[in-house]
DNA sequence: CGTCTATATTGACAGATATCGATGCGTTGT
DNA sequence: ACAACGCATCGATATCTGTCAATATAGACG
């Protein structure tokens, strides 16, 4: 766990809100919600999010991800840790790979937010 | 018009693409769709945004958001110029004052691409 | 014309962020 | 035990971003 058990990650903290367009974001809502925006905010991360959603299983391993980017290992291993730590991402390891898995609930918790689909 | 018509802003090239989850984003889509998204990713304009969404009639005059927040005049144009930049918010001057507008459309389109809600 | 008022723009600065090379740390295989 | 491999972390650096004070612009009103 990347976490104390007591502290939130972002994704936890969306779903409770009202969608954007019914009333006016609370200071402290808003800023409980920008850092999960913030994770999405990034091209890199956008195409990191849809490899891993659509690759077959469900789940991709690191080293698939760096090929498909020309960027450093690093590099890929730091975008990967921004999304895992907002609760995006999922984290496995196994053996000498590891495997990340969308947690889908929580993007459509944002998309839910911003669209104003109750569900 | 803040832009040359033969320029698209990122919210009119949002609404052709498949959700995140569906398949892999390419390059140049990911890069196009990343400005929108980080326009949303701060939490004062998350607060404009819904400020704006949420007031009577449908939009707000600057003079009332300025008021909402513990910040500079300058500042908050500042975010509503970001906001309107992407195609966000639509601007429209009467007499001294500036009303600003949700292009309502523009953020669903944005929850659809996260959430995979093809509508 | 001059002044007041509402908003935008500019310039400066501190803090955040994306990137890389180098290195560390487990795990696997020899 | 050791070498090789996959991935994470560290430290450095360049660029981006949020903020403010100062100033500009543009309309309204005398």
């Amino acid at each position: 766990m990347s976490k104390s058990v007591l502290e939130l990650t972002p994704v936890q903290t969306v779903a409770c809100c009202s969608p954007l367009t019914q009333e006016p974001l609370t200071l402290e809502a808003a800023e409980r919600i920008a850092p999960l925006v913030k994770a999405i905010a990034d091209p890199v991360r956008l195409r990191l999010l849809s490899l891993v959603a659509s690759h077959e299983g469900g789940e991709a391993c690191v080293c698939d991800l760096n090929d498909a980017f020309d960027l450093s290992q690093p590099t890929i291993s730091h975008h990967l840790k921004v999304l895992h730590d907002v609760g995006l991402l999922d984290r496995e390891k196994r053996g000498v790979w590891v495997y990340y898995r969308l947690n889908a609930a929580a993007l459509v918790d944002v998309g839910s937010l911003l669209g104003g689909v109750t569900r």
